[in-house]
DNA sequence: ATTGAAAGACCTTGGCG
DNA sequence: CGCCAAGGTCTTTCAAT
């Protein structure tokens, strides 16, 4: 899936400015690349024909919305039936609270960032939800005292 | 900061929206919701006034712009010393590789999710990021199997 | 807060360098 | 591939409710 591509730095360019900003007009981007608007927008959808670009997403301010405290859970698994995990993987990450979920190598089968109200909530989703599941051996339990995304992309 | 803000059912609606598709129009959305356009627009206005609302970015498919292999990095650091770990949050998160952030409690200080073109790229990173910063007293590295992230605001 | 209407800006397509 | 131009659509403001 997806892969004879190859991009100009002004594909870059233009993903590098949405990547930062969805909202960007095409008008804008246009002027910043240097192309007609035309010309633009036609790359755009090029992109997104492609594959390149997959769509955008707003950003929420999660304390906003009621969600104080963020945590990473680092989750151990037992002998992995590729069925019942990958089973496992999917309902975790349509969970409200979930924000991402990583299936990784290492001391860690699943590593899980959440977004709860408060302390309470986080209890009751690991107990309700990850204990309460046998293919879940452990659960280790991180709090977020602060967090970044990056919204760029790396030049060609 | 942006605290005192009680958002409605309607609210919470357009955010799960915009959420998970930052590109529909101002006009869909209103549609959605229920709302005239105006009304709509006067809305999402307020909410980015208000910081609930804090931008948008677009997804870009980290595969057809060469990056491969994703990987998440367990740092552990030294004692603390506030401003020389601010200051290596802050770099490391400016790394182009880098995707997220976290200062989290337990027994990883750091955790940080990369994107690399292949091993090479990755090894070249924790050495001469990672590992030659005073700071960092040990990393771990794990391999992303498949990841998935969840664009969705939970309901009220 | 919400609405409809109006003006202007933008997107989007098609034909041509 | 990129540009211009034109038509259609959407955003955005505002007075009124």
């Amino acid at each position: 899936m997806a892969a004879a591509t190859d991009l100009d730095r002004t594909d870059f360019a233009i993903l590098h400015l949405l990547a930062k900003d969805a909202w960007l007009s095409n008008k804008q981007i246009a002027a910043s690349v240097g192309l007609a608007a035309s010309s633009c927008h036609e790359r755009i959808k090029s992109l997104r024909a492609r594959g390149v670009l997959l769509g955008a997403h707003a950003e929420v301010n999660l304390e906003a919305i009621g969600l104080a405290l963020e945590a990473v859970l680092f989750v151990q698994l037992g002998k992995l039936e590729i069925g019942v995990v990958d089973d496992f993987v999917s309902t975790t990450a349509t969970l409200p609270e979930v924000r991402s979920v990583f299936l990784v190598s290492g001391r860690s089968d699943l590593i899980v960032a959440v977004a709860v109200r408060d302390m309470q909530h986080l209890k009751a989703i690991i107990s309700e939800h990850f204990n309460r599941h046998d293919v879940v051996l452990r659960v280790e339990t991180s709090v977020v005292f602060d967090s970044r995304q990056q919204h760029a992309i790396p030049a060609p």
